[in-house]
RNA sequence: GGCGACGUAGCCAAGUGGUCUAAGGCAGGGGUCUGCAAAACCCCGAUUCGGCGGUUCGAAUCCGCCCGUCGCCUCCA
C-alpha cells in the first residue's frame, strides 16, 4: 500500500482544508456539548456521531485522541424547567445528564474520556474571567462582568463578521451600560431564587460563553487542536468562547481547527428545541437500529444539512444487511483470495479529504460486492472479510449485532421449527412447510433454502 | 438588510477543469438459487449535472445574471 496522504479538515476559522498535525503526541479534542433542560433529540445525535467518528478515525489512522464533551447544567431554561416542576437545577440536570448518557449508549455512541460539568468549574471560571479583567478585556457592571468586544483586535474572525456587519438589522440586547452592544456577559449577577455562586464581583454565575473557555484551559489546555460542534454555535457562542479564551491566554490560535456539522433538518427547517419540530432519541430508538442511524448520518458529509426522513433510515436497515450478509459466511477455502488493500485504501483517501464519509462508505459497499462476487467463485475471501470489519469498524458500525426483538423466540426454538419444515418439505408437504415459513415470518425470522441447506437470519 | 451554504437519476448522496458517455445506497426492472419463495446474490439505470449567457481546445466542475431551498446575525448540536 502506498504511503497515505495526510489527513485533511476543513477548517471554519480558515474557510479552507487544510493538513492536519496535532500540536502535540495526542490530539486534543473538544466538542460542545448539550444544554441539560430536554430530552437529547437526533440533532444531538447527529452531532455526537459525527464528533465520535471523527475520534475513531483519527485513532485508525494511528493518533492518539483525548476527547472532553461537556454539559451546560447553569442555564435560564434549567432553571424555569426547575421552577415549573417545583424542584432544583441541580436535579432537572442530573436527569437530563442521565438520559443524554441512555440515548447516546443507546444509539453505541462510544463515550468521550470526560464529561466536565459547568457547576463543578466555577473556581475556573472565576479565575479565567479574572485572567480577562487583568489584560482589560472586562468591566464589572453592577455586579455583572462584560467581555469588552473592542478590546479584542480580530474579534469576529470566525464568524467572519466584523462588528458593523454584527450590528447591521439587528438589535442586541440593549442592556444599560454596556460600552459596546456586541459586549457579552462573563458573569451575571445573581437574581432571586436562582443557583448563585460566591465571586469578587459579588453572587452570581457564569455567562453563556465562559463555561466552555474554562472547561477547554482546564482539561485539555490553552490551546487545542480541534473544537466541534453544530455550525449554528459560530456565532456567537465560538466567536465568543475564542475572544475570551485568547484574551485570557493569550495563546492564539485557542483552536488550531474548528470543525463544525450542518444542522438536521425536519420538512426543510431546522430541528430545534424552539422550533418545537424534534425528533426525541427516546424515540427513534424505538424504530430504528443504532446502526442504519448512524449508517444513515454517515450517508452525507458532516457539513452538509441532513433531512430527517424515518423512510431515509429504514433504507439504511435494508442497506445493511448486504454488509452483514458480507461477513457472516465461511469463506470458500479456495486459493484465488479477494484483495481488500484497494478498497481499504479508497476508504482512507475518501476519509482523509475531510471525512468524506459518502465516498468512505462507497468503498464499503463495493468491497461487500466483490467479497459476494469472489464467494460465488469460489475464492477464499476470508482476509477480504476481515478487512471490510476493519474499515466498517473505523467508522464505528458494527455488522455483528441485529435487531432483536423483545420476547423474541430463541434460537434453539428457531432451530427446532426449521428441523421441522425441513422433514415436511423431505415429505413434500408443502402446505405445512408453509405454514411454518409463515410463523417464522411473523417472529421475524426469514428463511433461506440454499444448495447446502436452510439457513435462518433474524430481521 | 448583512454574511454564508446548497440545487446531480423516483428518493438519499459523492464527484468541483480532461480518467465523468457522473461513485455508492434505497426504490424499480430483469435474472440466479428454490418445490414455490425470500427483505439473499448477480445484471440493468442520468448522453446528463436548477435556468440562461460567458471563459476554455475541453465545464457538473471557473465567471456573471436569474430562479429555488436552507443556515447564522436571538436560546440552539
Amino acid at each position: 500500500m502506498r504511503e497515505p496522504l495526510p489527513l485533511r479538515l476543513y477548517n471554519t476559522l480558515s474557510r479552507e482544508k487544510s493538513d492536519f498535525k496535532p500540536a502535540g503526541s495526542e490530539v486534543k479534542l473538544y466538542v460542545c456539548g448539550v444544554t441539560v433542560y430536554d430530552y437529547s433529540h437526533l440533532g444531538h445525535a447527529m452531532s455526537s456521531i459525527i464528533f465520535e467518528v471523527l475520534h475513531r478515525y483519527l485513532e485508525y489512522r494511528g493518533f492518539k485522541v483525548r476527547r472532553v464533551q461537556n454539559f451546560t447544567d447553569v442555564d435560564d431554561k434549567i432553571i424555569r424547567k426547575a421552577v415549573q416542576e417545583g424542584t432544583s437545577a441541580d436535579a432537572v440536570s442530573d436527569k437530563y445528564v442521565q438520559s443524554f448518557f441512555d440515548d447516546m449508549d443507546a444509539l453505541k455512541i462510544r463515550r468521550a474520556d470526560l464529561y466536565p460539568r459547568v457547576t463543578r468549574e466555577i473556581p475556573q471560571i472565576i479565575d479565567i474571567i479574572r485572567q480577562i479583567e487583568a489584560r482589560g478585556g472586562a468591566y464589572d457592571l453592577n455586579g455583572s462582568v462584560y467581555f469588552r468586544v473592542l478590546a479584542d483586535a480580530d474579534y469576529g474572525k470566525l464568524s467572519h463578521r466584523s462588528l458593523d456587519e454584527m450590528l447591521q438589522g439587528t438589535r442586541f440586547e440593549a442592556e444599560q451600560g454596556k460600552e459596546h452592544p456586541a459586549d457579552f456577559a462573563l458573569w451575571k449577577a445573581s437574581k432571586p431564587g436562582e443557583p448563585a455562586w460566591d465571586s469578587p464581583w459579588g453572587s452570581g454565575r457564569p455567562g453563556w460563553h465562559i463555561e466552555c473557555s474554562a472547561m477547554v484551559l482546564h482539561h485539555l489546555g490553552a490551546s487545542i487542536d480541534i473544537h466541534g460542534g453544530g455550525n449554528d454555535l459560530i456565532f456567537p457562542h465560538h466567536e465568543n468562547e475564542m475572544a475570551q479564551s485568547e484574551t485570557a491566554t493569550g495563546a492564539e490560535p485557542f483552536t488550531r481547527w474548528w470543525l463544525h456539522n450542518g444542522m438536521l433538518r425536519l420538512e426543510g427547517e431546522k430541528m430545534s428545541k424552539s422550533l418545537g419540530n424534534i425528533v426525541q432519541v427516546r424515540e427513534a430508538i424505538k424504530r430504528h437500529s443504532p446502526e442504519a442511524v448512524r449508517l444513515w448520518v454517515l450517508s452525507g458529509q458532516y457539513r452538509s444539512p441532513l433531512l430527517y426522513d424515518p423512510e431515509s433510515i429504514e433504507a439504511q436497515e435494508r442497506a445493511l444487511r448486504r454488509l452483514r450478509g458480507a461477513v457472516e459466511f465461511q469463506s470458500p477455502a479456495g486459493e484465488s483470495a479477494v484483495d481488500g488493500a484497494p478498497y481499504k485504501q479508497r476508504f482512507i483517501d475518501a476519509m482523509d479529504d475531510d471525512l468524506n464519509t459518502p465516498q468512505g462508505i462507497a468503498a464499503v459497499f463495493d468491497l461487500a460486492s466483490a467479497i459476494y462476487k469472489g464467494r460465488d467463485s469460489g475464492a477464499n475471501v476470508q482476509a477480504a472479510q476481515g478487512t471490510l470489519r476493519e474499515i466498517t469498524g473505523a467508522l464505528g458500525l458494527s455488522l455483528d449485532t441485529r435487531r432483536v426483538a423483545i420476547g423474541a423466540i430463541s434460537d434453539a426454538e428457531v432451530d427446532g421449527m426449521v428441523r421441522q419444515r425441513t422433514d415436511f418439505r423431505t415429505q413434500k408437504r408443502f402446505a405445512d412447510a408453509d405454514g411454518v415459513r409463515k410463523q417464522l415470518e411473523e417472529a421475524g425470522i426469514v428463511i433461506k433454502d440454499g444448495p447446502t441447506g436452510t439457513t435462518w437470519t433474524r430481521l
